[in-house]
DNA sequence: TATTGTTATACTCTATAACTATA
DNA sequence: TATAGTTATAGAGTATAACAATA
């Protein structure tokens, strides 16, 4: 993925020509998309603490049934250190509660608020219109082709990773 | 982009049930290819100095004609500072020079070496490849498709971001 | 006085490792 | 002794601002 001139063969005072135009790349095509979608993303999630991996952790707390934090941490794939953090300043938002474990006084059970359900579907649909908005003016039809191509790309590269599938697309976030 | 259970409507001992399957993820797909992107990128990159933002740079000396570090600073997107401990290890490692500027004694010609043309062009192949292995098992046809589609998106974000041409995909690496 | 490049300072993240309270 | 959670420490990375040398 070279840095690419603007023109195909542009030749500048006697420097060597770029090799590729800037139409042909997959690279430069996908590095775009991807600044703008963690661009896009990031500004949705703005009024989340943590932002993207505040998101996530919410995420998780609400639809994978509250569990201990070490099960929060390993189902989100970040540290258990980290999770505390994040934990503290969504708790402080008043977006969940940690709450006693009768039968385990160690551990603690991580349960949304309803505020913490509402700023999560509020998230959601934003980030629904984020990912409407970056396939912008791709007519149905090629926007569901897209869709379904890189769909399948990522399940292949998926499996191959062997990430947990509970985990969100943002978690590229934190770059983890 | 919300979390995702495996399944669509999996209920799990009294939980709300996730919305949406992966499949139909845009968001996901995104993540996941972004993340093997950077992923690859980064472990291709690992033998130039400064990783993606020094190959950045290089590609930049080389192709864009050397000039002053204040203009590649701007062409590539960062910031003079970072460039100039960039530049140190480049130069240490023998890819780039640092040349006196006849005209202006305050300036410094910034030039690519033998080696660092070498070790370019070598990053290049091997981010082609990077590329190719992303789109994997993809036909011919549908990968050509998926190159063209995504071509159109980025095109359109590039547009509307008012980026630079000249800088590589890569840049996202650096969350500038 | 403005500009190029460098150096120094501070701040943010992250990761590792200690610490506590339970089991 | 082992585990869940927290807190403390250290390191990398980045950004801001001060600095020296030219113009």
């Amino acid at each position: 993925m070279p840095a690419y001139d603007l023109e195909v063969a542009q030749t500048v005072s006697g420097c060597p020509t770029a090799s590729s135009a800037v139409q042909d790349d997959l690279g430069w095509a996908l590095g775009v998309l991807l600044r703008s979608y963690l661009r896009a993303t990031d500004r949705v999630l703005a009024d989340v603490p943590g932002g993207a991996r505040g998101y996530r952790l919410l995420s998780a707390v609400v639809r994978d049934c509250p569990g201990s934090q070490l099960a929060l941490a390993q189902a989100v794939g970040l540290d258990r250190t980290v999770v505390t953090y994040l934990l503290d300043d969504l708790a402080a938002a008043g977006l969940l509660e940690r709450q006693a474990d009768p039968a385990d006084r160690r551990t603690r059970r991580v349960v949304a608020t309803p505020a913490g359900r509402a700023r999560l579907a509020e998230s959601d649909d934003r980030l629904r219109r984020v990912e409407q908005h970056l396939l912008g003016d791709l007519g149905a039809e090629e926007s569901e082709t897209l869709r379904r191509l890189l769909q399948r790309v990522a399940v292949r590269l998926h499996g191959q990773t062997g990430e947990s599938l509970t985990c969100t697309g943002i978690e590229a976030l934190a770059g983890s």
